[in-house]
DNA sequence: TTGTGACTGTTAGTCCGTC
DNA sequence: TGACGGACTAACAGTCACA
């Protein structure tokens, strides 16, 4: 589905945008959240349907509230 | 971790909150967000780690943006 | 109307690389 | 520093019968 695939490019968007605020590198932000350095790149690209658990790790390691991360995220699935 | 079932609890109280808000039954709900009533059911209990995907399906079913459902949730993981 | 355990196919997520 | 691929394991999506 097209709309999905926007849910994700615009989360993927989100993390980018937000890590580059914080001055993280990808290697670095996979480090803070636990998660994998190829994972990270995977998700910014839009290609991971990120679960509930994770989305808050990478908000806790962006020190952000998790809500924050999905403001830009259509309602559309 | 106990912090990661607080969070997929918390979850699961905002989706049974805003439902019950909604007026709709978990089959209803299921219904308008094309799950299954039993996939409701475990999520409104905590026990399903829900991807983007399907919180977006939820929201939308709701009539809520994203971020609502995640407002509640708190940072840690 | 909802809770629950169990199940299978698919994907999330990791780890090894290369460019 | 980040895109991208292959191979692998753990976990989720989605569904069922039964309570």
């Amino acid at each position: 589905m097209l709309k999905n695939d926007n849910i994700l490019l615009s989360f993927g968007e989100t993390i980018h945008k937000y890590r580059g605020i914080a001055g993280l590198s990808q290697e670095s932000l996979a480090e803070k959240a636990g998660l994998d350095r190829t994972y990270i790149s995977s998700v910014e690209r839009g290609q991971r349907n990120v679960s509930l658990l994770n989305i808050c790790k990478l908000a806790n390691a962006l020190q952000l509230p998790p809500s924050e991360l999905l403001v830009n995220v259509g309602r559309s699935a």
